[in-house]
DNA sequence: AGTGGGGTTTAGAAAATTCTGAACGTAGTC
DNA sequence: GACTACGTTCAGAATTTTCTAAACCCCACT
C-alpha cells in the first residue's frame, strides 16, 4: 500500500478483516477503512493506488458500498471523476445490512423450512421416512421455524438498539 | 449423501450454508443438521458416512461444535465409539457463540484501534502524518472506539433478548 | 507385549473465493 | 468525428479456504 503512514494501512487491513467476518470481500472493508480515515474525497485511481488494488476491484467494492449505504459518491465540477466518501456513522451501516441482508436471509430460510416439511411429510407418506423419524423431525423444524419468526419480530428491535 | 432422504441432506446443506455466514466452515453446519434430525445420537462414523465427509472433517467439525456447546458426546457402553448429539436449543447455541467469539473479536478489536491511535500520534510527531489529517483521523478512530465501547455493553443485553 | 478399533493430526489436494488485466462502452473535448 | 479519460465487465489467474488421505497415537482386550 503506496501512499498511506502505517498505520492508515493498518486500519484499512483491520477493516478488510471485518468485512470479512460479515460476509464481503476484504478489499471492500479496506476501502470503507480508507476512506473513514480520510478527510476528502477520492477518486477511483486514488483508492486503487493507495491500497494496491486494481481499478477494477476499487470500481466493484466502491459500487458495492454504495448500494450497502456505507460510501456516497460525488463529482467535483470540471473534473469528470467520481469522487467517493465514507459515510462516517457505522451504526447506520450495520443496520442497512441488517434489513437489506439479514432480514431477506431469514425470510428466505423461513421459506425453505416450509417447504421442507411439506417434502418430509410426502417422503413420509412414500415410505422413505419411518413415521417415527419424521415426528422428530417434524418437531425440530417446527421449532425452528417458530424460532425464526420470533427473530424477525425483534430484528427492528436489534436495529434501534445498534443505532 | 447415503443414507439420507433428499430433504434430509437438504436440510443438511441449508445449515451449511448458515454456519459459513457466522464464518464456520459449511461441514461444521451440515453436521450439526444432520445431528439436529437425528432421533439417536450418530457416531463420528455414521455422521461421516451420511454426509460423505471423510472422518477427519468429522472429528475437526464435532470437536469444533462442541467447543461452541452447539452438540455433546456421550458413549453407549460396551462400545468405545463417541456418540454425538445435537443440543435442540439453536437459541443457547447462539448465545454461546456471541460471547465466545463476537465479544472476544470485539475486545481484539478495541485494542488495536487504540493502539492504532497511538501509533499515529507517533506518526504525526514525526511529521508522516499532517496535523491536519490527523486530527481527522484522531476523531473518526475514537468515535469508533466510543462505538465499540458501546456495542460491548448492549451485548448481553441482546443475548438475553435472542435467547 | 501384540493387535485391532477407535479418534486425531497434518501435509498437501481440491474447491471456492477474490482479484486482475485487458477489452469495452461512453461521454466530453478538440 | 477522432481522441482521450474515465468507469465497467468478464474470463481466467492467484490466493485463500476447506477437505482429505495417510500416518499416527492411544487404549482396551487378548
Amino acid at each position: 500500500m503506496k501512499n498511506l503512514t502505517k498505520s492508515r494501512s493498518e486500519f484499512a487491513e483491520l477493516l478488510g478483516r471485518t468485512a470479512q467476518a460479515f460476509g464481503l470481500t476484504p478489499s471492500v472493508g479496506q476501502i470503507y477503512g480508507l476512506l473513514y480515515l480520510s478527510a476528502e474525497p477520492l477518486s477511483l485511481d486514488e483508492i486503487a493506488e493507495s491500497l494496491d488494488l486494481s481499478k477494477a476491484s476499487a470500481s466493484i467494492g466502491t459500487r458495492q458500498l454504495e448500494s450497502l449505504h456505507a460510501v456516497q459518491v460525488s463529482s467535483k465540477n470540471a473534473d469528470r471523476r467520481d469522487y467517493w466518501e465514507a459515510r462516517l456513522e457505522p451504526q447506520e451501516v450495520l443496520q442497512k445490512m441488517m434489513s437489506t441482508v439479514l432480514a431477506p436471509r431469514l425470510a428466505n430460510a423461513h421459506d425453505r423450512l416450509e417447504g421442507l416439511l411439506e417434502r418430509m411429510e410426502a417422503e413420509k407418506n412414500s415410505g422413505e421416512l419411518s413415521n417415527s423419524a419424521f415426528t422428530v423431525c417434524q418437531q425440530r423444524i417446527q421449532q425452528l421455524i417458530t424460532k425464526t419468526n420470533q427473530f424477525k419480530t425483534w430484528l427492528p428491535l436489534i436495529e434501534r438498539f445498534v443505532k
